[in-house]
DNA sequence: GTGATACGTGCAAACAAGTTGCAATTGAGA
DNA sequence: TCTCAATTGCAACTTGTTTGCACGTATCAC
């Protein structure tokens, strides 16, 4: 990771800083994925100063390299979870708690051409997110 | 859906007015998912005086009374569509222009219960977005 | 139809997530 | 070590959405 961090800054003439090694590794840390202010709020506890802005600003490089994946779960926010050693996989989010659990499989691999038919559009990329209830809440 | 309306409204209480149907109005008649903003802009150009703010209290109504279903694109901001006469279906957006175009499938109705044991929660709802290039961005 | 009343609306203000401008700081190559 | 563009922090800003409150109006009982 990074390595993949490393070469991806250089090879954009950018550079490798100590918050975007804490920011990836808070990320490559968490079972699941985290806002900017959740990003930020463990810096914190972790003694690392980094401004918001910068964590922010890290999020959007670390997504342009193709290191982390940003989530949309319906909270008029976006999450954010590194690439790094995980498969390509979706999540599920209690309307209770809000605990999000991560869903390490994909029906969609073999639907990509059924889509660019129908739609007539070349289809990059997709988002698939449940909701529902976990053990505790339901 | 005008029905739909009323009786959803009467069951808790609620008045039908003028706002309300023009809301639904507005949403029945689009060929996409509009966002709060998008929805005020057409009620103008319809002459029809609602402020913004009447808008997201009634999207928020008609949400829960289940007329219409809250769709989230990646834009950081969330877009609604009617329910009415239209199956569970799923979008996909261009990355050059924005269009946004249905997706008249879901491959996702026999995998709840295979989700649920994967996952212990239980499945409620699904949202499915495809992100790629229209023929004329391509 | 009239009146009472609770629900709905507009306006201003507040919030919250995310972005931008700019001066000061710092990583990386020479 | 020196140089200089990339990065950062801080303040201010933008955009999407929510809240408080006084006024307006749909609905229902009469
Ligand atoms: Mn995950
Ligand atoms: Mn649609
Ligand atoms: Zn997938
Ligand atoms: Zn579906």
């Amino acid at each position: 990771m990074m390595t993949n961090l490393i070469a991806g800054l250089r090879a954009e003439g950018r550079r490798l800083t100590r918050s975007r090694k804490a920011i990836l590794d808070v990320l490559e840390k968490s079972k699941y994925p985290l806002s900017a202010a959740d990003v930020h709020a463990r810096l914190k506890r972790e003694q690392v100063a980094v401004d918001l802005v910068t964590v922010y600003r890290t999020l959007a490089v670390l997504k342009k390299l193709g290191l982390i994946a940003q989530v949309e779960l319906g909270e008029g926010q976006f999450r954010y979870e590194t690439r790094h050693g995980r498969e390509h996989h979706h999540h599920i989010r209690c309307r209770g708690c809000g605990r999000i659990a991560d869903l390490m499989l994909c029906p969609l691999k073999k639907l990509t051409a059924l889509v660019e038919r129908e739609t007539r559009f070349t289809v990059e990329e997709h988002s698939l997110e449940f909701f529902g209830w976990c053990p505790k809440c339901r």
